[in-house]
DNA sequence: AATAATACATAACTTTCTTATGTATAAGAG
DNA sequence: CTCTTATACATAAGAAAGTTATGTATTATT
């Protein structure tokens, strides 16, 4: 496990890069899916995610449907166009960024 | 420029690998310094970065020396001991981290 | 003389997470 | 057949870590 302050702002990119390769997915699934892709390294705990999805659709990125398992409910997310064009963005974003801190961090100066 | 949500959390790494890498820095220094090397891409406000600056002090991760350059004041950071070995873990656990995140970012599952 | 750059600091606010709590169904263990 | 775990959602209180704005003051440049 990271310490939490690495994951925050990614969570976003996260999850809009698996509903584009998963056309839809539920909100339990994400975090599932999440939990095992990265051996439990990142986990997506429910308080962040919900609100998370949430906010993607108010910001019309995703659009649901909601499905009955017998008598449970499950809310399936998928990527509106939008969406698709964002999670790219989103990617190509932290792509940079990673190139940008990798840079950063392993350069030695040594001034003196 | 990254959206700032992306920063959050790195900060504190990067403040404590360019301590690492050259001894002794300043506040305003730090601050141009990762600006010129990320070529603007990064840019640490003083609203951010003067707290952690302080915060890693209580922390007992840097020491200070002020200095008067004119009538002007300068504090210095230097990294202790302890801030040292705190770098180092902060930038293996951020390359842990990128690895991890480039693995979910990349792969393609299609689930069909 | 006015503006920009240097150099620090802090306070109000926002965003985004953690932690905790709540509801409910389904599956598996003993 | 009861208890625990897993599935599946949701939200609210609080903390963390930024942004934005403001403040003070010196030095360099136009």
């Amino acid at each position: 496990m990271y310490s939490s302050e690495l994951i925050k702002g990614t969570l976003k990119t996260i999850v809009l890069k698996l509903l584009e390769d998963n056309k839809r997915m539920y909100g339990y699934e994400i975090s599932s899916k999440v939990k095992e892709l990265t051996s439990e390294k990142i986990i997506l705990t429910e308080g962040a995610l919900y609100p998370t999805l949430h906010s993607l659709e108010a910001e019309g990125l995703v659009t649901t449907e909601t499905e009955f398992i017998g008598k449970r409910v499950r809310k399936y997310y998928s990527l509106s166009k939008k969406g698709k064009t964002t999670s790219k963005e989103r990617v190509n974003e932290f792509t940079d960024f990673i190139n940008t801190m990798k840079f950063l961090l392993d350069i030695q100066p040594q001034v003196g």
